[in-house]
DNA sequence: GTACGTGCAAATTGTTTGCACTATC
DNA sequence: GATAGTGCAAACAATTTGCACGTAC
């Protein structure tokens, strides 16, 4: 699997074994920019892997999420979705599709990073500030844009 | 059931019938801070109505999330949490102990408004803005204070 | 009285787990 | 070769649904 190269660094970086099925699913999750669950990389991977099992594939993503080189975000859906994005970033959420987006603007995480230096919060350790734009897109085939 | 004349009133506006089981749910979910799921709603109301069903407490939840007297809490939990307070506000998350706290902040708030009034975004139209806190308390026991 | 809501239980959906086998280090 | 990971199927948990009955308007 010569195209996994980078994958297998970062695995055994992260302390965990290169298997195949890792790196399947996570070369997978880092080609999406959809934010896709569990099934739809199952469903994805499974042309090219057919005896990848889905419940391997929520082991996998589990143990992703622990070494932080994957993380979830939670929208309404009622089921779990993934990012292999590890940048501060926020999230477009589209109520008519379903559909997430990322969204970055580093002016906007300064001024929250700045308000919650100067506003403390007691009793609270803060690992992560998440921020979603909830509401619909006007043409749903066609990605947000800022302007 | 006299203490829930503005509750009646509420539903009724919505365009609800005020049957005795969404007065019940209602009343309780404002009268919690802590962001219930919809068992824990079952489990507190049914001690004063045995005869709720669980079933009912789920259609009820989302009826009232339709009508938009209640919204829905994403978080990382495997299941769904609701909150009877429709004020633009954030939560903050408590990774130990699963706990949901309210966190209001227009200073906060007016900043993130200013940003998308000056930077749009095509293609969508913004319905909610969404600021969750996560990290973990220090005292469990203690809510978290913003000094 | 009618249309909508409810209780109950069964069905569905998303996710987790136990176990025998396999592959990585 | 030891240890950790995988496939498979069964178990589980949260939520939804169909249907006969009940209740608000």
């Amino acid at each position: 699997m010569e195209k996994f190269v980078q994958i297998k660094e970062k695995l055994s970086n992260a302390g965990l074994k290169a298997t195949h099925p890792r790196m399947v699913v996570f070369n997978e999750l880092m080609n999406s920019k959809d934010h896709p669950s569990a099934e739809h990389i199952h469903d994805r991977i499974k042309t090219d892997y057919p005896s990848i099992s889905l419940g391997s594939v929520y082991r996998i993503l589990d143990v992703l999420v622990d070494v932080k080189l994957v993380q979830r975000v939670s929208v309404r859906s009622g089921y779990k979705r993934y990012d292999a994005n590890m940048e501060p970033h926020g999230h477009i959420y589209c109520l008519k599709t379903d559909a997430i987006q990322d969204f970055y603007d580093s002016e906007l995480y300064d001024l929250i990073n700045d308000f919650f230096r100067k506003k403390k919060l007691k009793n609270f350790k803060v690992k992560e500030i998440k921020l979603q734009v909830v509401g619909e897109k006007v043409d749903p085939e066609v990605d947000v844009t800022i302007i």
